[in-house]
DNA sequence: CCAAAAGTGTTACCGTTACACCCATGG
DNA sequence: CCATGGGTGTAACGGTAACACTTTTGG
């Protein structure tokens, strides 16, 4: 496995396939980017996503749970594939193809390790992500677009939030996200509509006027809300 | 390139990689899929998705586009990617992951020519598609579902109708792909409040009363539109 | 004491829904 | 001459948007 002996010859040439995965967090109000540092070439030394070379046993979708679990110690999160980017030149090493998956992690709830191959695995602001390696920046921008368009119409916004949280909160999360403002109130009135809320403010016990009451997402009702043709929007 | 030799040498696996395009057409009020007959090993004599190897030079868009061209004789039509099916034992000849593709044609338009590797090209109604090649049972499942999903929000189902249609035939195109009646009345008022449709009916001679009007979608204006926020719904 | 944050209420408006209805014609 | 298919109108309903308002507390 450390010396390559060149042994995998095939009739035609084929390219190397890996798996990229963007991870988003959020915190502190701020929607978040999980990269990791290279510490092998090429991009030494630049942020990346983590991912790696799928194998032969396993499929893309396997791979990038490995990868996530691997590169940054994280498991259970949101995982789908977002698209596969093919353009010749997007690695120096030669022709690869990469299936880029797309996950939501809630920061919290994990202490990041860096992993193989890997010196440091970091969360970033959005706004401060710059210079990535490969096309790296061009694969982000496909996710941002992803999420934008999926948090309106998929309850996902709760994949970023610990399991308990205020309405507030979750309020703040959309307007990041979607970058522009809602009404208070009207946001309130239709997520609460929905009854997809557990109401869990019997449980804080000095609950003062300012503080907000808490919420859990039922994720068992809201499957069952589906099979029966209901479907989430805000 | 006819015999092989064996000549590309890499110091790991490498899975190959192809591309698969289901095709959609929309005939006799009725949803179409474009099938091509294969004429060599593995599934020899089945019906399958046009596809194949990606080349060294070329992004998987590009090979999606050159098969549609080569073995079905089909261009200048809508082609988006679908979703990379990568599991373990899905093509005979071992590790094959397939990038797939999903593609609408008027079907009026082409006359279909059966290519390279191809024994025959024809249309199926969706209803009589079984026994596929490969696992491409399963990825027209997911173009299906895609298709459902997304003719709600975004302008594609002028993609299977004539440049001049009628909005009874629109209307009929959706009731299909969507499996659900839907109210003439109310169908036809939020069409064209979008003003989106560009009336035809003074080119029509001989209108006489059950004679249907006659529309083409304005893809310019649509563009405009979109650019200023709006999104397309029905 | 007042600005800020959580939570609630109110109202006008608009789009959707579920129809009914008309009109012309082709069999 | 009436069933069929294209086209139009309407009234009730429900959800949304844009507010105002109340309460409590932290600075």
């Amino acid at each position: 496995m450390a010396t390559a002996q060149k042994k995998y010859t095939y009739d035609y040439p084929r390219p190397a396939v890996t798996v990229d995965c963007v991870i988003f967090g959020f915190e502190k109000n701020q929607l978040k980017l999980l990269l990791t540092k290279r510490a092998i070439e090429p991009y030494l030394g630049k942020w990346a996503f983590p991912g790696g070379f799928i194998r032969e046993d396993e499929t893309a979708d396997e791979c990038a749970l490995r990868k996530l679990s691997e590169e940054a110690g994280l498991s259970n999160i949101f995982l789908e594939q977002l698209y596969t980017f093919s353009e010749l030149n997007r690695d120096p090493r030669g022709r690869v193809i990469s299936v880029a998956y797309f996950a939501l992690v809630k920061p919290t709830e994990y202490t990041l390790e860096a992993g193989l191959d890997i010196d440091a695995v970091q969360w970033f602001g959005l706004e401060e992500v710059a210079d990535l390696a490969f096309d790296h920046q061009q694969i982000l921008s496909v996710a941002v677009e992803r999420l934008k368009g999926k948090i309106r119409y998929q309850p996902i916004g709760f994949e970023l939030l610990p399991a308990q949280f205020t309405l507030p909160e979750l309020h703040n999360l959309y307007e990041t996200i979607l970058q522009r403002s809602i009404d208070r109130g009207n946001f309130r009135k239709k997520m609460l509509s929905m009854g997809l809320l557990i109401d869990h403010s019997d449980m804080q016990k000095d609950r003062h006027a300012r503080a907000a009451k808490i919420y859990s997402f039922d994720k068992v009702k809201y499957e069952e809300l589906k099979e029966s043709g209901f479907y989430f929007e805000i």
